[in-house]
DNA sequence: ATAATGTCTTTTATCGTGAAAAAACAGTTT
DNA sequence: AAACTGTTTTTTCACGATAAAAGACATTAT
């Protein structure tokens, strides 16, 4: 039972597709199982984001503001500005930052270093989940998927515990996570929760007073979905972004904790969703954008009856599109 | 800022509560600091329990059996049989496992020795926070929390993933924990979803086709809440146990997994707050006993308006209970 | 042959440790 | 004096290690 996702880590692993593995000089890689405590995708992530934006100005602004601009201590700035006077990006005096030159490609670090465990851990795990082969009511090994993926087993446990809430695993008291799979039943459960949550805000959100801020954000993604609507040729896989920020919206305005993290749960989903199943990606788009703007237009007219219209219409398309990308599954989990 | 909480977190430690400290001699306990990888508890928790079995039979069954009886696998099971022989229990000669003796009260390990770390962690933290001065936007501190309960960061890591889908805590990217606080928001918040989700779920019980098995366990609590109203008097404090086996009796009518699972945010809520609130305890449990014999009633009537009159009713009250025991806060959080 | 016991291996739970990053403190500069 | 820079202390994050507990395998008894 157990072994057949076995079987699906380790074909992952001879696929090379392992954090740890291949495409990358081994000797170079930072994963040299040798004490390695915590590293410095931080600082690295914020070093990228810092060098665009060198290209705009002539000097840095102060080490406080760098630090709220991107997200950091004054301490990762600092270690940031550093190398950036190393590298002869900068000249750094005190106060003064004087920009000397434009950063060059190789003045970059790789993206893979940028990234969280936890987000290398979840897509490792994502990745064998749609793979396939991985049925209903098999067991999770935490040693083996840190072993696999090239990481301590306190992170994979404490990412298990995170994604727990999504519904898809299940613990066992003091033994092994179960998974419960990506079924039609889970999504079915999914798309439930998620009608009744987003009916709910739609109707608060049609009922807020006219000077809230939310109309104005509303008027700006209307934009953005005309503009994606006349060019969806060529950028119709924008549309999961804007889908998002959409939604999010509008959950927004049932003021409920739980209902705005429950957009965690769908927007986890839909994001592996729109990146597993391509087929028809552009028609499917083309016509979820139609529905949106209807949907707009519904809320801006503050009519309960055309929102709540305009709404089940929407998520009924949005659920019809998660079912058909779900392959049927042979076992029924038993309890 | 954090700088209350902090406080709350020395006078606990004043007060003597922590697990590691006080009211037991200090070089006997298991807190020595030392190289301690994990504590035995689930041996001393399954002893107790096999202890009592010990009562009722004159011989034990094989270890197999014995490890599905107690929930523990045959290692701990055997564990077990070893201590019992050594203290003279039983005689134990492979199959044959009889029974020499009873058992008397100090052959028990004492309970606080039985209770799991997260279980410890989980009281601790919530001392803290309903024993008031805990505010909302204050800051939670890993390290200083691990150090005044005794345990390492790692359990209180977990703990705090886990304890965030509650809604009352929020991490701040690469930093620490803030305290959203046990307010009338969060309490409103919680007891709108509760209501959305009961609703439907009563509703799905009532439709449930008479064959299920769910109304003779629905029989059976109708039976318990008749017998506990009888005895009121002596026993209302038993409520609260009897409360959560008939709400999720009906969540799980609901087949969907987000709504069986959030009742353990209810549940966590309800279990801390009925320990609290000491006021008018019995006058409250009785208004409640009352209002689920109705609701009871109006689910076996399968009449759905009854079942929502009747859900309503109950779920209304509960409500005004829940917040009549929350302090107004002074500080509204900023954002 | 089935189901138990006896033994060995693997996995989970928890800790201490150390580097990265944040936060606090102290001293400067405008 | 307000806002910045320089320095030090704390806290978070992630790891390897180890005892408890689970699980697998081998053996024996009914």
């Amino acid at each position: 039972m157990s072994l057949v996702f076995r079987k699906a880590i380790s074909l992952f692993r001879v696929m090379g597709t392992s954090y740890c593995a291949s495409n990358r000089p081994p000797q170079a890689t930072a994963c040299n199982g040798s004490g390695m405590s915590k590293s410095n995708n931080v600082y690295k992530d914020a070093y990228n984001r810092c060098l665009r934006l060198l290209d705009e100005t002539r000097s840095l602004p102060s080490e406080p503001e760098l630090g709220t601009l991107l997200g950091v201590s004054r301490t990762t700035v600092r270690t940031i500005l550093a190398r950036m006077e190393e590298t002869g990006l900068i000249a750094w005096n005190k106060r003064a930052k004087t920009v000397l030159r434009e950063p060059r490609p190789d003045d970059f670090f790789p993206e893979e270093e940028t990234d969280t465990l936890a987000e290398i851990i979840e897509r490792s795990f994502m990745r064998r989940l749609l793979a396939g082969g991985a049925e209903a009511g098999m067991q999770i090994n935490e040693l083996e998927l840190a072993r696999e993926i090239g990481v301590g087993t306190t992170s994979v446990r404490e990412f298990l515990i995170r994604f727990s809430r999504f519904g898809l695993i299940e613990k066992r008291r003091n033994s092994h996570w179960v998974l419960k799979g990506f079924t039609r039943a889970f999504a079915l459960e999914l798309t439930e929760i998620r009608e009744m949550f987003e009916l709910r805000s739609a109707a608060a959100f049609a009922a807020l007073p006219q000077d809230s801020a939310v109309w104005a954000d509303l008027d700006r993604l209307e934009d953005e979905h005309r503009q994606l609507a006349s060019e969806i040729a060529k950028r119709f896989n924008e549309f999961s972004e804007l889908d998002e920020r959409l939604h999010r919206l509008i959950h927004r305005a049932s003021h409920n904790r739980f209902i705005v993290d429950f957009y965690d749960v769908i927007a986890m989903i839909f994001h592996y969703h729109y990146q597993w199943n391509k087929a028809q990606e552009r028609e499917r788009n083309e016509v979820a954008i139609g529905e949106h703007l209807v949907y707009i237009e519904a809320l801006k007219s503050r009519d309960l009856g055309k929102v709540d219209a305009a709404c089940r219409k929407h998520l009924k398309s949005a659920r019809q599109t998660l079912l058909t990308s779900i392959p049927e599954s042979r076992s029924p989990q038993k309890s």
